[in-house]
RNA sequence: GUCCCUGUAGCUCAGAGGAUAGAGCGGCUGCCUUCUAAGCAGCGGGUCGUUGGUUCGAAUCCAACCAGGGAUGCCA
């Protein structure tokens, strides 16, 4: 990456300065590059001679002049100039930014691909959600994160595996059970009681009617507890189903599904607390089993084993990590949660810490939450009440393209609100068309060449020399960066603003120069040029989980 | 009370300590005989919540405060 060598020709320059003893040897502080926002500042700068001042005392105009004298002559660069008050900026070559556009063509899909992973295995759970209901909107938000983080890490080198964790036992999904045995008595003509903290929403009317449908009324003639666990295993099973297809429609897959109930048979929550109790962090207090996170300099113990003797969720959750890191010895793990589980971080943290993993180790984003609205009118999100719009409502409205760049559009730290009114009534000018128009128009264009004749393989790239054209190319040269810096900071909503900035300046190439003209050698080299920037383009939007249509 | 997130243009939001703080939407002007007008060009719009501090340099880091949201369960 261009950047990265920018770096490599200052560090290099400069730790030569120091040998030449133009500079005091002292450590050199962090070398970074990036791109001024004044075009006249050229196209990449480094304040670097302002923080070697701090640390040498040497004026930075003199560090900024003496650098630059030693950096090495590179085919990359055009020109390199030290500006007060020590800055030194650099300015690229001409053809050589032309010749990228062979450089991207010849890359093809491996373009923005970087090498920063190096193979290195990362784990990322997302969704994860109780299968006890249909996925609602702030669900697909988690799952356009997760599944846009895992291609970009991927793109990025990692070796990454996504995986779903089905949390398949526990209190809530005896609930569960308890109401689906319910609904499933009344849709039989039984009288039967729904539990005071069971799930209300009419979709467990339906799978019940579903059920009766399937299997009759078979499940009546079983004793009750019997009934309750083999209808609701069925009943869930239904649910893990649909949550399924719902995110395969939004273009969320998963490499693993992990079952929570495995950690109890195979015998792996019983290893996580005896490793915890041995170090000491379990104490029975209260007629409960807590973990003494105030050890670990938590603000409060958290009960791990209730006074009935079940495991609490945090629990599941300590034994499903000892599972990630020390079963199958990940060594990077990034979970992404919704907001309401915030408070849970410090303290899986800490459990991560108590198995003698740094917790480093493990990475937590937190997506902030939705708010639903058409118009004026808020819609609640709470599946115990059952008044929901759920994801595939979402998505059968807006479809999973517009779905996926809407979430990816904001940070996951900011709160955002959904108006599905405005998201209709926008569809014209939503973002999501401008950047698959300019895919779609540059198709168009090579698709007019071909009717034509046209080959342009041999088309001399060189001849590309107008502002406009080496913008649209300094621009496609980003996406490497943008990669990193996704990778790097795990916020992959950079990659939206990316995909419009490179639509904005197709487009506006597009408007003032004319692609397949009567100049031969012009045009060849213009379709060379838009060939790249169509690969640019759909690389972005398939990073981003959105289609490239090559028609609009 | 404690912890987390947020506060930037009329609205929705970008902005990895750097040079004159940006985009989209909305408003106003222009632009289709030529590859897709779902487009382009232009205009207007700011005490970056407040006050201090660190720094050569702060929207960005630190502290306090103000405002909105969330978390503080033997729910998940």
């Amino acid at each position: 990456m261009l950047k990265q060598r920018l770096i490599e020709l200052l560090t290099q320059a400069a730790s030569e300065a120091q040998k030449l003893g133009k500079l005091p040897s002292v450590t050199l502080p962090e070398v970074s590059v990036d791109h001024p926002q004044n075009p006249e500042h050229g196209d990449y700068a480094s304040s670097f001679p302002l923080k070697l001042a701090r640390a040498t005392g040497v004026n930075p105009l003199t560090i900024a002049k003496d650098v630059v004298g030693l950096i090495v002559p590179v085919p990359e660069i055009d020109r390199i100039a030290v500006a007060p008050p020590g800055f030194i900026n650099f300015t690229l070559e001409k053809d050589w930014l032309s010749r990228q556009v062979d450089s991207i063509l010849l890359a093809g899909d491996a373009y923005g691909s970087i090498d920063l992973g190096q193979g290195s295995g990362v784990q990322i759970e997302f969704v994860s959600v109780n299968p006890t209901g249909p996925l609602h909107v702030g669900h697909g938000r988690g799952a356009i994160l997760g599944s846009t983080l895992a291609n970009v890490l991927t793109a990025a080198g990692y070796g990454v595996e996504k995986e779903y964790y089905i949390n398949d036992t526990g209190s809530q999904i005896d609930a569960f059970y308890r109401s689906l045995y319910a609904r499933y008595q009344q849709s039989l003509g039984i009288d039967a009681e729904m539990p005071s903290d069971g799930y209300f929403g009419n979709y467990m009317i339906d799978l019940a009617k579903e059920i009766v449908a399937q299997e009759g009324d078979r499940f009546l003639v079983l004793p009750g507890p019997e009934a309750v666990t083999q209808l609701g295993r069925l009943g869930l099973d239904k649910i893990v189903t649909q949550i399924k297809s719902d995110l395969e429609l939004l273009g969320v897959g998963f490499d693993v599904w992990f079952s929570e109930q495995s950690l109890y048979d195979n015998g792996q929550y019983q290893e996580a607390m005896s490793r915890l109790r041995q170090q000491g962090y379990l104490a029975e207090k209260e007629g409960a089993t807590w973990f003494i996170s105030t050890a670990l300099g938590e603000d409060k113990d958290n009960v791990v084993v209730r006074g009935d003797g079940s495991p609490t969720y945090f629990a599941s959750d300590i034994a499903y990590h000892y599972n990630k890191f020390l079963e199958r010895n990940f060594d990077r793990v990034i979970n992404i949660w919704g907001a309401d589980h915030q408070g849970h971080i410090s303290r899986m943290k800490a459990v991560v810490g108590a198995l003698g993993i740094a917790p480093e180790q493990l990475q937590v984003i937190v997506s902030q939450m939705v708010t639903l609205r058409r118009g004026d009118e808020l819609i609640r999100i709470s599946k115990r009440s059952g008044d929901i719009i759920t994801l595939r409502e979402l998505v059968d409205e807006v479809g999973a393209d517009v779905c996926r760049f809407f979430f990816l559009a904001r940070s996951a730290d900011s709160q955002m609100d959904f108006d599905l009114e405005l998201a209709k009534r926008e569809s014209q000018d939503n973002p999501v068309y401008y950047v698959q128009y300019a895919h779609a128009r540059i198709a168009s264009i090579l698709r007019l060449a071909q009717e034509r004749g046209i080959d342009y393989a041999d088309g001399g790239v060189s001849l590309l020399a107008t502002e406009l054209e080496l913008t649209l190319i300094r621009k496609m040269l980003l996406l490497p960066e943008i990669v990193e810096i996704v990778a790097h900071t795990l916020e992959p909503h950079h990659l939206s603003y990316y995909a419009q900035d490179l639509a904005t300046v197709f487009h506006s190439f597009y408007k003032q120069c004319r692609v397949v003209s009567r100049d031969e050698a012009l045009t060849k080299a213009r379709l060379r040029l838009v060939a790249a920037a169509k690969l640019v383009l759909a690389k972005t939007l398939h990073l981003m989980g959105m289609t490239a249509p090559e028609s609009m």
